[in-house]
DNA sequence: CTGAAAGCGCTTACAG
DNA sequence: CTGAAAGCGCTTACAG
């Protein structure tokens, strides 16, 4: 007796393969592969033919027969660290799915805890496990040289997005940061403020050392001096930030403006600041870095840089699958611009006393 | 002439195949399918002479072989609103991605913009060209019968973190939403306070009816009586907070404490209280829900409800991954505890005139 | 409880 | 510039 064929199967109509559109198109599948994988030697007659059938059958390669019989996977691993502020890594995120999207590739997402006293044997167990063409890092993770090392002898491509560390032809996207900081500096100067407090970010950072540049360069501009009472180490954290603010507000002459190098340790001066009383910015103006959420949700509301971050997450992943399907592609050259956004948290200050 | 080799063919191990572990354990191919996909018709001892030698091979079976010729894709597609403040998503994404390493599922991120005029169509076309086996729901996405009608057509599995709506085999979770906000209102009742504003969520979640009936709940096991003046429609976000509780703050007899359906609103309306000069919590006590990063980074600090989602992701993921692989999964009955976390956004109020 | 054969839909390596 | 053949590593459908 013969089983009738399942209704479900029935009513699925089997999806268009490569012989479908080959034999549509009158070449051998082998054509049709070249056309879809943007080769070069195909008559420009043949390859219209045969875009043509693919248009008709609305065909799409059946992307586990790629992987297959290739040595590709198509897959892009975003390593990165699993924050407990995830608005930079959202918009990450969101920039390289667009560029995975685009290109027909598949993010896959590897969350890691830091610090990690095995990140290395991590990043490498997830690497070899993964099956992956490439590998997209985030800061802080692209600042790592150990992971670039691992990467270099897996020979595995990958794309930082982070400040170049050296000379290289390597892909990393950064934005102007430097001149992000000495933008939001040089706006504290104009508004009156002498005494500038500064709290620096994670050392780990790339990102770090450049915003603290950018704060000297622009006190030098002014012709203030640097005094490092004024300089406070954090960690990116709002408890980082908080405390950096004590330290600063403890002084005996305080700044009358804190340069807080992200938003976070802007809000925990806030915090720190309204604990003690003190109006902002009446007696305090603070500014942040990234204009994340929470930039704009307490009160007063910050002062921030904002970076287009979804913008150098699209860029540099879709240059690393371009250099992944072969072509030869130049690394970024020019850091994306960053601007200054002004709200409340910042305000004219009278000029007083100076430290000169 | 032959070409040798290339050296990095060469140094290349060739991962072990079905084939390898087959001769290592003296058996035919299929058997060691059967072994690896946990069907149960396969001898105790031969299971083990499999199991040994994949063990010693340290095989793993080819995800693209396995989709190529099999009938599933091992992927799991998760939907959900690209949202402004990620902290809940990000807690879904973990828990998600969790259940799916565990299961050996890739986890494909679909996100979309709301609102979205052409959402099921977006949703369709994501489904049917991402070549998925089940599809996780998030809230809002999870509430929308729009797209469960959609994948119960395309016949696709699915499974909700949001309320049930109405009684079905389907796959969701929640919290104790209705209790977690009676909690919590209770909890400022007990504070003295007599005048409940409430700020309620966004209609098109589930959650926000729960959570409003909470507050209901507590007053009248309080004998407080319902004034439709203290409640406020608010639409989940910090801007709809303020509004909520500009309106609240307006009346002759303000509340002096608000419940706030989430955190960014409540945000919204200690925003609102302090451009008023109001003291939190000396003036006012807020509460809201979710204990989001923001819930300890305003000043005052937030006291808030927290929902275990990570857990709750993470164990609908996997019996969404359970079913799928075929087992016979019974529904999560049980909604997972949530606790009320006490911070200094409210205090006591010294019971003075009551609305009765 | 176990196995031999066919086939999934592509790319590779080679030939012309 | 184009194509015929082999094969990637599994699962399915069938047989016993």
């Amino acid at each position: 007796m013969k089983n009738s064929v399942p209704p479900k199967a029935q009513s699925k109509l089997k999806a268009p393969t490569i012989f479908d559109v080959a034999k549509l198109a009158g070449v051998s599948i082998k054509t049709v592969s070249r056309v879809i994988n943007l080769e070069s030697n195909v008559r420009a007659s043949t390859r219209e033919r045969v875009e043509e059938a693919v248009e008709a059958l609305d065909y799409r390669p059946n992307a586990a027969a790629r992987v297959l019989s290739g040595k590709r996977f198509y897959v892009i691993g975003l390593i990165y660290e699993n924050p407990n502020e995830f608005s930079y890594m959202q918009k990450v995120l969101n920039g390289a799915l667009k560029a995975c999207e685009a290109g027909g590739y598949t993010l896959l997402l590897l969350p890691l805890t830091l610090p990690n006293p095995d990140l290395i044997d991590d990043v490498q167990r997830f690497v070899s496990q993964s099956r992956l063409d490439g590998v997209v890092l985030p800061a802080p993770l692209g600042d790592f040289s150990e992971i670039q090392r691992l990467l270099n002898e897996l020979n595995i491509p990958y794309a930082r997005i982070t400040p170049k560390t050296e000379a290289g032809d390597d892909l990393s996207v950064q934005c102007h940061d430097e001149q992000a900081s000495f933008d939001v500096t040089q706006f504290l100067i104009e508004q009156g403020h002498r005494r500038l407090g500064f709290i620096k970010g994670d050392p780990i950072h790339g990102a770090t050392e450049h915003r603290y540049r950018g704060y000297i360069r622009a006190l030098q501009a002014a012709g203030i001096g640097l005094h490092s009472e004024f300089v406070r180490d954090g960690m990116f954290s709002f408890e980082s930030g908080k405390t950096a603010a004590r330290a600063l507000l403890d002084l005996r002459e305080p700044p009358t403006a804190i340069v807080a190098s992200n938003d976070d340790m802007a809000a925990g001066t806030i915090f720190e600041a309204r604990e003690r009383g003190l109006s902002i910015p009446g007696d305090l103006s603070v500014v942040g870095f990234d204009d994340t959420p929470i930039a704009s949700h307490i009160w007063p509301p910050l002062t921030t840089v904002r970076q287009p971050i979804v913008e150098m997450a699209e860029a540099i992943t879709s240059l690393l699958i371009r250099r992944l399907k072969g072509e030869q592609v130049e690394p970024l050259d020019q850091p994306f611009a960053c601007h200054v956004v002004t709200r409340a948290s910042t305000g004219i200050r009278a000029a007083e006393d100076d430290l000169a």
